[in-house]
DNA sequence: GTTCATGTGTCATACCTACTACACATTTGC
DNA sequence: GCAAATGTGTAGTAGGTATGACACATGAAC
């Protein structure tokens, strides 16, 4: 339904409607991998490519990369790189954000977004 | 210095003075793996081993999963996922404390220990 | 109506990841 | 002083990750 694969392909459709530049084949000669891979991954018959390889994917088709990075099921490293700094401290903030409804926690992100300290 | 392997080592050593039971073999058992590779594992002549394996050193040492699995270069996959469920949201509020000093961290996980929604 | 682009099938590969199994030399306990 | 426990060297492996290369059939464009 909502595989990566199949989001990208929807997505890459639709940029095609408005410039023929979308296909498969230039898409992925502006993302730097080959076409049958590229094919092969809005088809779902590999695994989600490399974080790397998303985040050109995002870039190309205009697409948020931690979101497409959320639907291939990664999260970027430089997140984990953070998190890594402060395991405890993140894990607790994280884990307390499990039940919080959107609104909730979209009010944590605003107040950190404009914390002063 | 402060490697993975490096760090087991120290901890179980200590654990040792007190405790014979703390020998690689013994631990490996109870860890589930194998002696020798665990022995690998300290002197950090193998990578850091899996998840799982990780987190059932630290229930046998003692130690704290996420704070282990952050040596280990790892973020606990449950945290993962609850990013996945938000993305966006997520990566902002992560990134936007990169640079909050570690009291102001602490003060916003407080909150978010203590927020009733 | 041929040329060019397109999507995809097939095959292959290099490099990790995450270990196990066994053997051996040294050390320790009683 | 001998048996048991200990740490570690060597070798091997099963499966996953992340692609590339090439060929082929179809379709569109001019």
């Amino acid at each position: 339904m909502n595989s990566f694969g199949s989001y990208l392909r929807r997505q890459r459709e639709a940029l095609r409607l408005k410039d023929r530049a979308y296909s498969v084949r230039q898409v992925a000669k502006r993302v730097g991998i080959e076409p049958a891979y590229l094919s092969k991954i809005e088809r779902d018959e590999v695994p989600p490519p490399s974080e790397e390889a998303i985040g050109r994917i995002a870039e190309v088709l205009g697409e948020d990369r931690d979101a497409l990075l959320a639907l291939g099921g990664k999260v970027s490293s430089d997140l984990l790189e953070l998190i890594r700094r402060h395991p405890v401290a993140f894990a607790e903030l994280i884990r307390g954000l499990r039940d919080a409804p959107t609104d909730a926690l979209l009010r944590v992100v605003r107040e950190v977004r404009d914390g002063d300290w």
